[in-house]
DNA sequence: CGTTTTTGCATAGCTTGCTATCTATATACA
DNA sequence: TGTATATAGATAGCAAGCTATGCAAAAACG
């Protein structure tokens, strides 16, 4: 059931951003990099949660796109610092706006009560699976 | 948050499976023919909820894994009859209880009523993405 | 009965996720 | 200081999703 939630939300999101060159799987960058700031491609895995080669992926998509540019960090040789463009900048408010409202619709059915006690489950059920899967 | 949920049961579930030469993706297909059925592709994306090319390729893995089989369906020319090879269904029963230990673990901090709670919010927001998706 | 529409599957092409492994740079320590 | 270890990214290869499209068989209908 989660695996179908997520499905759907990922179509409903694919939906709304695709009129602006975006796809659910780029949220984390906008949200993480949207107000400017350069992080480097293991803190964005790391905020994302999902693997290193998975985020590079990405971000290969996204420079492709025009969305990011990658500029080597002075303090470290291996790293690149990753940032939007200013033409993502310019989407970065859509795109949270796609998430607001994807997420008001699937929440539509619920009381705030609710709403507060769903998403307190969810998070006790990942940090359970999360748990589990660490060692 | 969804999206990580159904990766980290995505994951443990395959951790689990393995060693049997099964894969997530695979389970509805398992559910869905453990009794010794034989059901058209269609009727398996349908009880997977997922698109019918998807089921397509899930089940070419699965004939070259030798999992399954596909017998022309005598009352139609177009569809194929799927059920699981005899040594698939052999694997039906760690594929249930891969799917049950998980699930256990992932509940395990929650209680039984919270455990309700958190099915019935789940399918309120399935209910409510998919009837706005519907169009 | 023939034509049109519907339906079941196949295929192409893409994204997003994973694991495993490699390279090159930093860091630690003997 | 020089070697060993740790870390950041890159790359390969796979699974499981999706949309769009094409084809052939079935069903509907004039």
């Amino acid at each position: 059931m989660t695996n179908w939630a997520a499905r759907l939300f990922a179509r409903a999101i694919d939906r709304r951003l695709k009129e602006f060159g975006v796809s659910s799987g780029q949220m984390p960058v906008f949200f993480a990099l949207g107000d400017g700031a350069a992080l480097s491609q293991k803190a964005l895995a790391a905020i994302a949660s999902i693997e290193q080669p998975t985020m590079a992926a990405t971000l290969s998509r996204m420079q492709r796109d025009g969305l990011i540019e990658r500029r080597p960090d002075p303090r470290d040789g291996r790293s690149q610092l990753v940032a939007l463009t200013p033409e993502a900048m310019e989407k970065a408010l859509k795109v949270k706006e796609a998430g607001m409202s994807v997420n008001a619709v699937a929440l539509a059915d619920l009381t705030e009560t609710e709403r507060e006690q769903f998403l307190e489950l969810l998070g006790k059920v990942i940090t359970s699976l999360e748990k589990m899967l660490e060692d």
